[in-house]
DNA sequence: CATCGCGGTGTT
DNA sequence: ACACCGCGATGT
């Protein structure tokens, strides 16, 4: 008797949201004698069966569904993921409203999964059926070469055979067969020596060069042919060693990891300070009662929060447990990734998203190999599947780039807090500035609070000037104040070093027309241009920071053609052009996006200027993290309130947070620092609390304002985006949206509590051709709540396409 | 009377 | 998303 053919319930990978669900295929035992849970397949999907990738969900799951289709093949074992990992992509589709190939993806990279191809192969004997000429021609290669695969009938035949493999396999002249090719990995040739007697290399006739080679292979313990060819040796001396039985040559996987030099820097365990120690061992504490735990590192700029961290991740790799680190893009530099190699060499793994494919697999194959103890990263390395996790750290916790813009649409934080429960592990948020969320959690105890209150050094937080840029820059076309002129030449006599900051790139922010008042827009995107100035270039480019477009710089308005236009607003590029002007002989770097393209032009410049090349630094919000410039003295915020008055609830976090952190880049040398803060609002009490440092006072004014409106951590918000290139399909497809809603609020859902504003145009109403709206609607995230937002996703599905979409985004950055 | 172009439908 | 079906309009 025959056991019945197992079936599994599978998530189709890459389906659109409103089909994303489980379907049920057979088994069959050819593919596998038992399936597994977590294990990928491939599995034919819709009416042209396409393969699609699959994650098995169930096995054997109940189904009354009459024809199922079979499972096509398993992808390698490599990629199962284990259940703490299901239970993350199920976590991250039902938080974030995505399809589980969203959530999947960030999991394992595209790179790691395998391919799938059709292969042909002759049916013998042949059914006597008619075929046109072009199909004997393709049966005959086939019949001829054995079996094929179809990309190399496509280089063959070209791509239009397709048709004719359809049609051959529909007759039951070819059999098509499911071929899985796996991910492959960099292999690197290394030569050792057999046990054979070399004797024979005594020969007076054996060239040199093989008798040199051979004594380096032998007193090696496996070298790198590649090296010799470096050597100048050449691969046919390689070759008769080889042939003389000598040495051999195998094939070994390489990892491809840019971060490998850093394997060998030297080695040293973090030094910690009495504070520094104690807070650690509070940390460590709650590692280690096997229990998850929330803990808040608070510490002023300069306390060694970094260093509390390393010793932490330290102790735990001694016992065996894992960590992952986050860090905010900008702040994944050479310096702090150094830092790490310093204490766990080749221990550790570095993830962010410029990394090459090649790279990212053998990074997360390392990782799931349990070769490293510490994987530090950009937001998507919080999905690292790595074993035995102890703790997962978030440096700058408040920073807006935890939050992902593109679907899934999460927060590193509550990804992180689900894992830690889940895996019993500490979820640790460190920050001189907490978001105001962190902060109301850590004064609930819902986390541990652990302060920091001792600058490095012992040295001082800076003496603050505030500067009133109403009284100080009379001249709009100015940027930098008197209090700030004075402060920046005092340090250039002294020969001090000054750190300038500025929000915003570009030279002028838009060119306006005198007459008409209209500023020169993009044609794609309804926003202002911005105008950059060239090196070695007279005329500068007006660029658009939304699309990338860029034009020459008209010499009469375009919408009206007078020749009394203008440039106004200002960027990093004009302070670095002013203080040229103010200060001839002063040595000027310039850190900005525009600055910093190449994959490590940014550690060029904090290298640069770190070496005093030069005595002034102008940058955007990369000037502002993590860098130790122990020669600065002076900072200076060029305009503090440029996003204090943005349409957005977290406008003063935000200012708060910058400011803080600029001022705390001065003085952490011996000598005191001072910082100037220009601003218009002198007496606005986000701008006086952030010159003061005074957290505590900032956060009860902000949740007192917070708790007022509803605004988070009192409701949640859901956005729900609208975009298409047709104006007229954006506002029918928010109208009827916006209707569905509110009917679908007033009756199954009248439980749950809402306010919906809108819908309304986006702030910037037009990018790269497609017009956006917007509808906001304040309520409380409920497992009912996002049940509402999810029937309504499956309900508009098929109404999307191309050119109209429609997405969620719950608790947005920017609203 | 064949063929192009579309709206509607269903995916295990 | 994507391919399929069936329908009507067009052209021979």
């Amino acid at each position: 008797m025959t056991a019945p053919m197992h079936t599994v319930g599978v998530r189709v990978l890459d389906l659109p949201y409103h089909l994303d669900k489980t379907y049920t295929y057979l088994f069959p035992t050819e593919v596998a004698e038992t399936p597994e849970k977590g294990r990928f397949v491939f599995v034919p999907f819709g009416r042209a069966n396409k393969k699609h990738p699959a994650l098995i969900t169930e096995i054997d799951p109940p189904s009354d569904y009459g024809q199922l289709k079979p499972v096509l093949g398993l992808m390698n074992e490599e990629l199962r993921l284990s259940p703490n990992l299901m239970a993350l992509s199920d976590f991250v589709c039902d938080r974030t409203l995505c399809t589980m190939g969203d959530a999947v993806r960030r999991i394992v990279p595209a790179e790691a999964f395998s391919r799938a191809e059709e292969s042909y192969s002759v049916v013998e004997p042949m059914p006597d059926v008619v075929i046109n000429l072009k199909a004997c021609a393709v049966r005959d290669a086939i019949r001829l070469k054995g079996p094929m695969t179809r990309s190399a009938l496509e280089r063959a035949f070209g791509e239009e055979v397709r048709e004719t493999l359809q049609a051959l396999t529909g007759l039951g002249i070819l059999r098509a067969e499911t071929l899985i090719k796996d991910a492959g990995s960099a292999t690197a040739a290394v030569l050792y020596p057999t046990d054979e007697d070399a004797v024979v290399l005594e020969q007076s006739r054996t060239p040199q060069a093989q008798k040199e080679i051979y004594s380096l292979v032998s007193e090696s313990d496996g070298m790198d042919r590649a090296d010799l060819l470096a050597m100048g040796y050449t691969g046919a001396q390689i070759a008769a060693l080889i042939r003389k039985g000598l040495i051999r040559e195998e094939k070994n996987e390489v990892y491809r990891n840019p971060y490998a030099d850093f394997s060998d820097v030297e080695r040293k365990d973090p030094v910690l300070s009495e504070e520094q120690t104690r807070a650690k061992a509070i940390l460590y504490g709650l590692c280690l009662d096997g229990k998850p735990h929330g803990a808040l590192l608070f510490g002023v700029t300069g306390s060694g929060k970094t260093s509390v961290v390393l010793s932490l991740c330290r102790s735990l790799a001694d016992e065996g447990k894992t960590s992952i680190v986050l860090v905010p893009e900008i702040a994944l530099t050479w310096q702090s990734v150094s830092a790490f190699a310093a204490v766990f060499g080749n221990r550790l793994a570095v993830i962010h998203s410029r990394l090459a494919g090649g790279e990212r697999l053998d990074t997360f194959r390392r990782i799931r190999r349990g070769e490293v103890d510490v994987v530090l990263g950009t937001r998507s390395a919080v999905f690292a599947p790595i074993p035995n996790l102890g703790a997962i750290v978030i440096d700058e916790e408040q920073e807006h780039t935890y939050k992902s813009e593109q679907s899934p649409k999460y927060h590193a934080r509550d990804v992180a807090r689900f894992r830690c429960a889940s895996e019993n592990a500490l979820l640790l948020l460190c920050s001189a500035t907490p978001s105001v969320e962190t902060y109301e959690k850590a004064k609930r105890g819902v986390y541990t609070l652990v302060e920091l209150h001792t600058r490095y050094g012992s040295a001082k937080l800076p003496r603050v000037i505030l500067s009133d840029t109403r009284q100080n820059i009379p001249d709009p076309d100015k940027t930098i104040g008197e209090e700030l002129r004075r402060e920046i030449e005092r340090n250039l006599r002294a020969g001090e070093q000054t750190v300038l900051f500025l929000n915003r790139r570009g030279f002028s922010s838009y060119l306006s027309c005198r007459l008409c008042g209209e500023a020169v827009k993009c044609p794609h995107c309804s926003v202002s241009l911005t105008y950059h100035k060239k090196r070695g270039r007279s005329r500068g480019m007006l660029v658009c920071h939304y699309c990338g477009y860029a034009r020459e710089v008209p010499s009469v308005c375009p919408s009206c053609g007078s020749e009394h236009i203008a440039f106004g607003g200002y960027g990093t590029q004009k302070v670095e052009a002013e203080l040229a002007e103010l200060f001839p002989d002063a040595r000027i770097l310039r850190m900005d996006a525009d600055t910093t393209k190449g994959r490590f032009s940014q550690d060029e410049i904090c290298e640069r200027f770190k070496n005093r090349e030069a005595d002034i630094l102008i940058g955007t919000q990369m000037v502002t993290k993590g860098h130790n410039f122990p020669a600065v003295t002076l900072v200076g915020v060029i305009a503090a309130d440029n996003a204090l008055f943005l349409d957005d609830y977290r406008a003063g976090e935000r200012t708060f947070s910058l400011i803080t952190q600029v001022v705390g880049r001065a003085g952490r040398g011996s000598i005191p620092g001072r910082a100037v803060i220009q601003t218009a609002n002198p007496d606005n009490p986000t701008v006086l609390l952030a010159a003061k440092q005074d957290f505590p006072a900032f956060y009860e004014n902000e949740i007192a304002l917070r708790r007022s409106l509803a605004f988070p951590p009192f409701c949640d918000l859901f956005a729900v985006n609208f975009s298409g290139l047709s104006e007229r399909a954006v506002t029918a497809l928010a109208e009827r949206f916006a209707l569905r809603f509110s009917e679908l609020a007033a009756g199954e859902y009248a439980d749950c509590q809402m306010v919906a504003y809108g819908p309304f145009d986006a702030a910037v109403y037009k990018i790269n051709e497609k017009y956006r709206m917007k509808l906001v609607v304040k309520c409380r995230d409920s497992k009912k709540q996002r049940a509402l937002f999810a029937a309504l996703l499956r309900e508009f599905g098929p109404t999307v396409s191309a050119e109209l979409t429609l997405g969620i985004d719950i608790n947005p950055t920017i609203i």
